[in-house]
DNA sequence: GCGCGCTCCTCTGTATACAGAAACTCTTCC
DNA sequence: GGAAGAGTTTCTGTATACAGAGGAGCGCGC
């Protein structure tokens, strides 16, 4: 693997996982003695990420790494219905049912993985990621799935802010559900509702329980 | 103004306009030289194009330029659907009034534009430009923007394939007053409807008139 | 004659050196 | 005491040198 996404994959995670805050300043002979390696490869990942939105080019004076603002939330959510809405939309009119059936089946049983003693309930959202897969490429539209894509990073930090306790985990998985089963049947609106419902719940929970930093 | 942002904007003109085609490789040393400046600057150009999606990584033999097939236009224009559609509805609710009245007259007198001689029809597509600005500041939502901004250049690439002939420019322009006036009488759902209207029309005589390279 | 393997060569990935620009600070003047 | 300006310092932007990896071409063997 090469240095640049090394760097890039570390930069990444310590911005969404909150450990580098809002505002704070990456500058370049710094972060790439920390990282151990040379300027030119951090300079290509702080490029990457300013290109995604985490970190802006705050004149001569380095990258800086983004805040994410009440106001933020409600747009990243605004887009996330949008594209979210359409590809369940589109998967249930192209999707294999089959696959949909399975992960509906899944995530039936998905609050004995909210149970487990696991705190960072590792299984729940690896199911979350697959369902999240299984739509990107039953779409068959690379450029829809690459712009849910862009978005994730985004919804991963905003995800951090909230409280996700095991009740508010299970009825999402109950959701979740609903929309497996909607495009297993292959049917569009149906689909598009059940996302409707579980970002506006989503959206509701983020921010009932989001606690400024 | 950078070396790097030149080296940029001097590429990604030069795939928009077909000037680069597809499968064309882009080697460091070759188009540092041919720009007229270093490997460094000109990698973090190509960096960007590749985030775009206009060049892609081809293993250890540089970047290339992207292909577009008849189904990256469908796929195009299904994304585009779902944002522009979207967008022209949050304008409707959002927007401010009068300055898409203005709008809409400036393309109701359009086909004025478009006879005048001059072959690019600058005033005219800048006239559309004008349009799509009003609607990106008008839904207050940099994300939506941003996706938005992020296909265009790509839509760009697919107008240059397509014969634009003053007869459907007249018509395109009458589809855009349309927009223009639904948005400016606050009406999310017409300007939904008047987007898909003009869209599927786009599309239509893209794929009637598309010349394979 | 065809296929496999080796060698060479070119290209990318990384490190480092240098120059220009921007910000901070200290000093001086009002 | 405050503000403006110059000096200094540190940062980014760019160029270049070096090493490793991958591919192409040629030769050898079957």
């Amino acid at each position: 693997m090469r240095a640049s996404d090394r760097a890039y994959a570390t930069l990444r995670d310590d911005i969404i996982e909150w450990r580098l805050r809002p505002g704070t300043v990456l500058a370049e002979v710094e972060q790439s003695e920390r990282l151990g390696i040379s300027r030119t490869p951090l300079r290509e990942a702080l490029g990457r990420l300013t290109a995604e939105g985490l970190t802006t080019a705050s004149g001569g004076r380095g990258v800086v790494v983004t805040d994410i603002s009440l106001d933020d939330i409600d747009q990243l959510f605004e887009l996330r219905e949008t594209l979210e809405g359409r590809a369940a939309a589109l998967a249930a009119e192209r999707g294999d049912a089959l696959t949909f059936q399975k992960l509906h089946h899944e995530f039936l049983q998905a609050p004995a993985l909210i149970q487990a003693d696991d705190p960072a309930r590792h299984e729940y959202y690896d199911l979350v990621g697959r369902l999240d897969s299984a739509i990107d490429s039953a779409i068959s539209n690379t450029y829809l799935a690459q712009a849910m894509r862009s978005l994730r990073v985004h919804l991963v930090r905003v995800r951090r802010l909230a409280a996700d306790d095991a009740g508010r985990l299970t009825s999402a998985a109950a959701e979740h559900a609903a929309i497996a089963e909607a495009i297993a049947a292959g049917n569009p609106r149906l689909a598009e509702a059940a996302t409707m419902l579980h970002l506006h719940r989503s959206l509701s929970h983020v921010k009932a329980t989001h606690t400024p930093h």
